[in-house]
DNA sequence: AGCTCGATGTCT
DNA sequence: GACATCGAGCTA
């Protein structure tokens, strides 16, 4: 895998439009000579305003918390948060510092590490069920608490450009189990690869 | 210190 | 449709 790491500047763009643009990209995550990387098909911009309104669906949205530090700062960090008190949910922080918007990563395609990650998520085949959801594919991936705050350009957690792009037919809808978000629960910023069968819900 | 709840996944 | 499981965020 040829590495083309995406530099800090790709990451100072709004969530709203970064979050498109990782469609097809890699997602890595190296642990120690371990390559484990995922081709993200599917995202959630979180942070920003859309039509004049803020984004009520965000973590920041009631401002700078413990939990939503890293979301305040530059563009180019991990935003890594326990869910339900079982699973993680992985996050790029995008815009300039201060502005509190990321991207969440819903669902991967495995590329590679697939034993590691069958391992990791107790199945025994490959399967859509490996990475199809923000929590599944942190499990695969190995991604947890421990990750938050990561560099992206760092030589641990980052994104890169694929060599072999495939074209690809983006698809954009509202995001999922926001239902809370008065505002926020109708903005249309959850983007994903058209028929992409690691898309986690249709 | 106590209480509530969640950007989910798994099993029934 | 129930429920696991725990840290953050809020109230006091």
């Amino acid at each position: 895998m040829i590495e083309d790491k995406w530099p800090q500047h790709a990451y100072t763009a709004a969530a709203r439009d970064i979050a498109p643009a990782l469609l097809g990209r890699y997602l890595v995550h190296k642990i120690g000579e371990k390559i484990l990387a995922g081709r993200i098909v599917e995202t959630e911009a979180y942070g920003g305003m859309y039509r004049r309104q803020p984004d009520d669906g965000s973590h920041a949205f009631r401002g700078l918390t413990s939990r939503t530090e890293p979301m305040f700062w530059a563009g180019g960090w991990s935003y890594v948060y326990l869910i339900y008190g079982r699973y993680c949910c992985m996050n790029i922080v995008t815009g300039s510092k201060g502005d509190a918007q990321a991207v969440l990563i819903r669902a991967v395609e495995p590329v590679s590490g697939l034993d590691e990650m069958l391992k990791n998520r107790g199945v025994s085949s490959l399967c859509k069920n490996l990475t199809n959801g923000p929590g599944k594919l942190c499990q695969a991936l190995n991604i947890d608490l421990r990750q938050n705050k990561l560099d992206l350009c760092g030589d641990e957690l980052y994104v890169i450009e694929p060599n072999n792009a495939r074209r690809i037919c983006t698809c954009r809808s509202t995001r999922i189990n926001i239902d809370y978000a008065v505002k926020g629960k109708y903005f249309p910023w959850r983007f994903y690869i058209k028929g992409n069968p690691y898309v986690s819900r249709f």
